[in-house]
DNA sequence: TTCTTTTTTTCGAGGCTCGAAAAAATGAGC
DNA sequence: GCTCATTTTTTCGAGCCTCGAAAAAAAGAA
């Protein structure tokens, strides 16, 4: 907060927070906005009155679970799902899916492309990301978002994909592209930032200020919620857990250098050490859920290469997590993706390895959860992304007039 | 922001932005604050009278470099260096040392005391802290706060010093036990949070939002800021660079494990290496900068043992470096302490490891700045700490009536 | 039908920031 | 030395916003 409040800005701030709270909570009362907010009943009065004159908000009768008390019943509120509807796509390796989801977060239509991202052109990528949303919008009124999640490493400011496993080409600005072509604001986002933003919605509990979720597939990736916060770096999405270094000059990466984590614990990884192939050995694109699970099944019988190679992914893993923590103390770990299929046998060697670590002082205080699929945290990730934005950018601030307002200059209060 | 913004909450943070913006800017007049703030003219008068009248800020005259232009001659202020003071405490080995700072953050009075911190119970560590206050302070109106930094790990809270290598009690309660004795709020934060607060509030221009500060000396310490916040765990205060691992099972490290990076770059490593002791020989405490400096000009001749062992140094460091920005990105590096007067041997080798990681892609534009001098740092970064913490919590909120306020409940809402 | 209880709305009070205008304080020009 | 121009600071009324208290609304209980 380096800058004055103004009094219009604290009206915009107390509707994005009303908002919000409406949408956290299943259906709150006036009252129960209230309660959550801090704010004083006339003021929830006024504001849900005034969202739901909007548009934005609706009255939902009584509550479901109406308790039959005395008193005057409390009449639910919700979001408007026609108050506006929002695009998510995500592009991973060899697919691209789009979702249409309402101002409830409720999906209205899902499509999914096949496509070799390897092979086509940068401008065929772009293309294939305009028609995916052309053809989930078409004929619909129109959306006011599109929140886009990519395997691979996006800038901090959401604009586009710096750089992905999935295709050789760099810096494509799906951003600039998406909206030129649909006029609403587009983010870019890593797809590992979009899992953890969705456990955060999902298990509040569990996943709230600071927290980890690592996406275990042909690579590995992190999605890392700081302070309540997803964090990115100053210029990249950053959190490249997997490009940590496990081993200084050992196994070769996909990204060409050597010891990284991923170079350990990647599907590649771990298929070219049970196969005996040397850690120096070229990566291998796309490696199939199927063969990895024979893999897995293959070290569950008893040792040998493949025990060996889930061994060191294991270590891999633990060790970093342990580092991780050591930077950022113990966090809830959530892990997610195919990767996780092997779980039962890569556990107790992270526990181990988490053990030998400053982080993992308390290791078996460390509590995992895993999730094989990772698709729907993406996907939910996405429109909580793009429905939050709109909350708290289009709808919270509205659009009454006088709203022009001064913007202090540079060299500003540092706190 | 969870919770909705009163009207009283708006004042106060005005305020506090106003004391900020002075604190910030050197001796700025009305207008400037309002260009700082974005707050209009007539409010930072308005607000600049009460803060006079409360004793809080004071009009400086003219400001020195009068322009001599045209019109009514800007007013400068300041803040009322009276209004109040600070103590800050700095705990190291065998050196504990006290300074007392007026609100404007000036040196009023320092005194440093000698104690062996290894041999002294929990409670002669509790006793030395408070007398060391009570001289300070002695005979002087009060002071309202204490800022205190602790060589070693510090709870999240702020509360004490969990463990250090300074002394075998771990867990030693300093933030209760002054503020019984003193009745004023205290903080006991990590000596490196420390040095990169001070960083950041001698030179925002280069270190701004995401930044590391690396103390090289006995053991490697780190302050790390994020997004312009001093990062600390869940638990305590984190940042534990020196214990990420380097090498799984390698050498020994103070903290009892192995492979720490800490293991290789702190003194004792070096120390150890160049004497041609084995790498599982147990740390040595405290190895005097005469004996490094010998070290390194040994190393400087030429190859050998000495030089070998620095580059080991060099190398954990630049891994480690290289690991840290893969998960935050490239960011600019600080290093404070006495290990900085062997950085022209350890730079090339630092920045060599860096190149190979992924983090430090472009290690060339990586930009390391040396301060041999850790103790300066310190000692501003805890006024600092101690006078902002007033600056937002004392004198922006003021002490006028009706402060009550409703607080919102559990189930906050999540944005 | 009346009373009790709870939720929601209404209404006036009090605060805050803002813009415009006035006041203050100086240099420039003659 | 006086007046005018210029810039900073203060003053003042308007417009919002939130709040508390009271009123209104909407039920169950008796």
């Amino acid at each position: 907060m380096t800058t004055g409040i103004r009094h219009d800005e604290m009206r915009k701030r107390n509707r994005a927070l009303v908002i919000a709270a409406v949408r956290r909570a299943d259906q709150p009362s006036r009252t129960e906005i209230a309660r959550l907010t801090g704010l004083s009943h006339s003021t929830i009065s006024a504001i849900a009155s005034d969202l739901i004159e909007e548009g934005i908000m609706r009255e939902i009768g009584q509550g479901e679970a109406a308790p039959a008390r005395r008193g005057r019943p409390q009449v639910a509120l919700g979001l408007d799902p026609e108050a506006a509807t929002v695009v998510c796509l995500h592009l991973s390796f060899n697919s691209l899916s789009a979702v249409l989801v309402d101002y409830c977060g409720r999906v209205i239509d899902t499509g999914t492309h096949h496509l070799s991202t390897l092979a086509l052109s940068r401008q065929a990528l772009l293309d294939a990301a305009v028609s995916a949303v052309r053809e989930i919008a078409c004929g619909r009124e129109g959306f006011l978002r599109i929140a886009f999640a990519v395997q691979g490493i996006t800038d901090a400011a959401g604009r586009q994909m710096l750089w992905s496993p999935i295709t050789p080409h760099s810096d494509i600005a799906f951003g600039p592209e998406l909206e030129a072509a649909f006029g609403v604001p587009v983010t870019v986002q890593n797809d590992c930032n979009m899992i953890a933003a969705a456990l955060r919605w999902r298990n509040p509990e569990r996943y709230r200020d600071n927290f980890i979720a690592l996406l275990l597939s042909q690579g590995i990736g992190m999605g890392l919620m700081l302070n309540g916060q997803l964090f990115t770096g100053t210029h990249s999405s950053a959190g490249e857990f997997g490009h940590m270094i496990h081993r200084p000059d050992g196994a070769l990466c996909r990204c060409g250098r050597r010891g990284c984590i991923e170079a350990y614990a990647g599907n590649y990884a771990i298929w070219r050490k049970a196969h005996g192939k040397s850690a120096m050995e070229k990566p291998i694109a796309d490696i199939k859920a199927g063969e990895m699970e024979a893999l897995a099944a293959t070290a569950r019988r008893g040792d040998g290469p493949a025990r060996q190679a889930f061994r060191e992914a294991a270590e891999a893993i633990g060790i970093g997590i342990g580092s991780l923590f050591a930077l950022i103390d113990p966090a809830p770990v959530a892990m997610v993706g195919q990767g996780t299929a092997a779980f039962d046998i890569l556990e107790p060697e992270i526990r181990a390895a988490l053990a030998q670590t400053a982080g993992g002082q308390h290791a078996d205080d460390v509590s995992f959860e895993t999730w094989p699929d990772e698709v729907p945290f993406i996907q939910q990730g996405c429109a909580m992304t793009a429905l939050t934005g709109l909350d708290w950018e289009v709808f919270g601030p509205g659009l009454r007039p006088g709203a022009g307002g001064r913007k202090p200059e540079d060299g500003r209060v540092v706190a």
